[in-house]
DNA sequence: TTGAAAGCGCTAACAA
DNA sequence: TTGTTAGCGCTTTCAA
């Protein structure tokens, strides 16, 4: 016997088609019809079908139209990116591309279980996604889960694809020649690279641009030193690089922020100047880390945000029944530059 | 004319109850029942049922049990903080409550946008969302979007909520207790707090637990250092208290874990040392900051999972039709124990 | 024990 | 110009 003393409040029920119609005095038929500017009528009658539909507040059920029209304007994100750093911004971009549309992201994590992944992919599946977009947090690994043969179009977005599925990453190589030739320009000759683990496989990418760039510029190249991604690496590499050396680095181009940071720090600590003395640039452009560095970071940004859009507006051609071609398409990093480069050094 | 050059996929078409019914040699009625153990049947027509349903790889078409139901198994999580520091933990906590209930989350980002926050919510409304969750990246703020009487349930975490509504937000008052009576714990004397601006509820909250518990434990109360969220107020604030003081502290509790981070850096370069010469905790308990400083900080964790799975949780019984009692319930926070406060000091 | 029929809210042929 | 009818995929009386 439920007790009166809590007010259990009571939501209102929608209004529907048939309650417009029936309020206009028309059919359910004719009150579709006008409210979606098919068929024929008067502009009278169309005109006041409207209007009681937005006196009513009528808003049309989208599960009833996505039955009928087999397309649900829901996409799903899955990720295994738990703390956000990557999937967000790219959440963000296809978010964006698509609000509009009238289109709306289901959110999944998978962390790195397969199960898991299992039953988010069911659940979508279930709720008739009109498509799928994978990302994660490192572009060289699958998520946890096969989505090669869904019912519904599978987009990749920083994350390792399937073959022949459609995907997209930034482009690594582009972002490092970006931060070195910056460098160059700036009249920096002994560039080094600290850069993370060598089972990434961004971390060669960019060395190998690196490598490039200095070559065509025809400045000495140094073996890049890899290690992790952490602040604490930043500070070792300093070390290595400065305890007893005759020929000290200018620059140091490093693998991530929180490296660059390391970096950063080390360098002050041994009485160095950043920039005057050493130019630092990192990756990613977490923007909590590159404001908060002395003086500030000068970072490649992997403009995931512009990824994301990309992605979303990808998949909606492909629910339309565009054919996109198969394959990895690379999007162009930016350089932000703030303090940690300095002007151009003169002769 | 379309090219036949690429190949445009096709989708197999979904496999519906009709289909198995057929191919079991049944009704469409039976079917139904048999697969939600509803009605009575032998059990051998049951299971062949099954059977035949699973050969075929049935799954129920969600939108049109949706319909029925009018249920459709899917919230929708509205947030301002883009970067995800606050409302990923949260979406996590609510995810993890409700993936094995089939419930599924759109996520949408309204920044500050009272438009887009409409789009939003008129696009998970009308997808009939079963409940919606609020939340932002501070307490003591509204999101731009207005959600009292919605047509379902609304519970806020994490953020301001409309009078009257059922919100979850941190106990911050708890959290700087645990902080404080830490620091008392292991014998500090002097115990100086840092915080953030004046402008945020959180940092009177924590300010005034301060003070509380310093009074408890008859200790010296100075005034709270107020600032910016930064690692550069964090220097700035150990200039001001260690400047020619004669009486300095030997703990800092800050407001979060950047000025901490900043506090740490200042107190190094003046050659004291964290945990002996000065304890310092955070707030918040951001792994990325709080594992990178020298030594790693001890800090209040304000547990954003478990306030997400208390509001999912919370928010599907509210579905149920269960009241929740209104009003702003406070979830404890937790103290994660690094190492920059040190082990007790003797007498 | 099983099935026929109605209906969730909407759209789209087709008739009138 | 408008309305009738059928049907999207499913659940649920109710009758057989």
């Amino acid at each position: 016997m439920p007790s009166d003393d809590q007010p259990v409040p009571v939501f209102p029920k929608p209004v529907t088609l048939r309650d417009v119609a029936a309020q206009a005095g028309v059919s359910v038929a004719t009150a579709s019809k006008a409210l979606n500017d098919q068929g024929r009528m008067t502009a009278e009658t169309r005109e006041r079908i409207r209007e009681t539909a937005r006196s009513l507040g009528f808003r049309p059920n989208s599960l009833a139209q996505s039955l009928l029209r087999r397309r649900s304007f829901t996409v799903g994100l899955l990720t295994n990116d738990t703390y956000g750093r990557f999937s967000l911004p790219l959440m963000s971009g296809i978010s964006d591309a698509l609000v509009d549309k009238g289109v709306s992201v289901f959110l999944c994590n998978v962390e790195e279980d397969p199960r898991l992944g299992q039953m988010h992919v069911d659940a979508m599946l279930d709720k008739r996604v009109d498509g799928i977009i994978a990302t994660g947090k490192r572009i060289d690994r699958h998520l946890p889960i096969d989505l090669s043969n869904l019912r519904v179009p599978v987009i990749y977005a920083f994350t390792q694809p399937d073959p022949d599925a459609v995907a997209f990453v930034s482009d690594d190589a582009g972002g490092a020649r970006l931060a070195v030739e910056h460098f160059c320009r700036l009249g920096r000759r002994r560039i080094v690279h600290v850069s993370g683990p060598a089972s990434f496989a961004v971390v060669h990418a960019r060395a190998q641009a690196y490598r490039d760039v200095l070559a065509e510029n025809g400045l000495p190249v140094t073996e890049p030193l890899l290690g992790s991604w952490s602040e604490a690496w930043g500070h070792q590499a300093v070390a290595q690089l400065f305890d007893g050396k005759s020929d000290r680095p200018d620059a140091v181009f490093c693998g991530n922020d929180q490296i660059a940071r390391g970096v950063i720090d080390a360098l002050r600590e041994r009485g160095l100047d950043v920039p005057n003395d050493v130019g630092v640039i990192g990756f990613d452009n977490w923007e909590i880390v590159a404001e908060a560095t002395r003086p500030p970071l000068t970072s490649v940004d992997m403009n995931l945000t512009a990824l994301g859009r990309e992605a979303g507006l990808t998949l909606l051609s492909l629910v339309g029944g565009t054919a996109a071609a198969p394959g990895i398409r690379k999007l162009p990093c930016l350089l932000v530059v703030r303090h940690s480069c300095g002007r151009p050094m003169d002769g």
